[in-house]
DNA sequence: AGGGTCAGTATTGTATACAAGACCCTGGCT
DNA sequence: AGCCAGGGTCTTGTATACAATACTGACCCT
């Protein structure tokens, strides 16, 4: 693991994940590369890879910048999702093992908990496990190639930017989805499955554009 | 143009494209520098970015292979590709402009006289055409994003793969789809033109993986 | 005074030199 | 004879030095 380009990618991604660059800022490759402690080289290399992942844009001599999202890429991005993922769901409702299911239904639960939950960090957590939900229905389809192509629409600062968004009767609305799409899955069906799962992730759209709320948190 | 690394870029992935270096054949940096005359500096940028799209694969200090698609990759890809390109035909049949639907008539025209005429890189050239329609459809969906993802997916090495085992009827069965999907795009008729364009790229995926019949050309 | 041009500076782009790790072949041991 | 070990070589990974290009500011000309 010790690769310095393997560092700087996770670092800068990492940087650009939390907030530590913001959107449209621009990163200086000597800058990074003394904040990480390597050279340019492997700054340069991250750097390219983060571009080709729609993170960050290039301008020729003129350097990187921090990708900044619009409205309508937001639109847009949730419309994919929503096509990429139903058709993921479809998949897995007719290859999803047991343990992969019980996967899915232990993360489901904490979720649940997590929502009823008073921890101060409690969106962060709700966040994070329903990303592992999503990538786990996406993983029992079986397809690396879905899994590629979503890697590159489903980028995790949007979560950020959804962040907040949800009012309470919405997250419930959220956690409801997901025990349905669990259940289209354990019939194996492949149509229920795909439709819960747009449904799911339509409704998010609709909540991105609002103004944040404050009363939930992020829940695709 | 002048870019070191661009034309690295594009020099290898022609390689790629037209066959210099095969399936699964490594590539040695040193050799890729020397024989475009750049350093090894821009090689490997390029192919970090061939690899972020899919075309080579790395192997850490083993180098870069350029991908072989197996048999379930090109279902695969033919699946996903009746998914996205059906939403982008859905999209664009609200969205094309009159300019755009004369682009994509004129190119269905071309195509037809190059299906019927006897010159002897005649499949190139429907191949090309035929691209440049699928190009042409997407352009009208407005969606950077999609293009975007569409790029990940159908790589051009594939159409060689499909060259040369369309049957003339299916050739033909081919450009009256696109006269098909035309016409959903003129009426604006969004669900015509998905269900035209999934139709056409299912169609394709089932010639795909059969042997080469020599008696057609690439035709999506 | 305003605009344009030219030099200085900062930052990216490229080349080369050096380090580290992986493959291969030979030699010795069991 | 087969197998393991060790060194040599080849290739990739990283650092640094150099080149080229774009921004900044000041000065000159109109």
């Amino acid at each position: 693991m010790g690769s310095a380009t393997e560092l700087a990618y996770t670092r800068i991604r990492q940087g650009i994940l939390d907030g530590a660059h913001g959107p449209a800022s621009r990163l200086r490759e000597e800058d990074l590369a003394a904040g990480i402690g390597v050279s340019r080289t492997p700054v340069r290399e991250a750097l390219r890879r983060l571009g080709a992942e729609g993170l960050v844009e290039f301008t020729p001599n003129r350097g990187v910048r921090v990708v900044a999202w619009s409205e309508r890429d937001l639109q847009e991005i949730f419309e994919l999702r929503a096509l990429l993922e139903g058709y993921g769901a479809r998949l897995a409702a007719g290859r999803a093992t047991a343990p992969a299911l019980r996967g899915l239904t232990v993360l489901a639960e904490r979720m649940e908990e997590a929502v009823r939950g008073h921890a101060p960090d409690r969106l962060e957590r709700v966040a994070e496990i329903n990303n592992r939900f999503h990538q786990g229905v996406l993983a029992a389809a079986a397809s690396d190639r879905l899994v590629a192509i979503l890697g590159h629409v489903v980028q995790v600062p949007l979560v950020r930017h959804t962040f907040r968004r949800y009012a309470p009767r919405e997250l419930e609305r959220s956690l409801s989805q997901h025990r349905e799409i669990l259940e289209a899955l354990r019939q194996g069906d492949p149509e229920w499955a795909a439709s819960a799962m747009r449904s799911h992730i339509l409704g998010a759209r609709n909540v991105v554009g609002r103004a944040p709320t404050g009363g939930g948190a992020a829940a695709t």
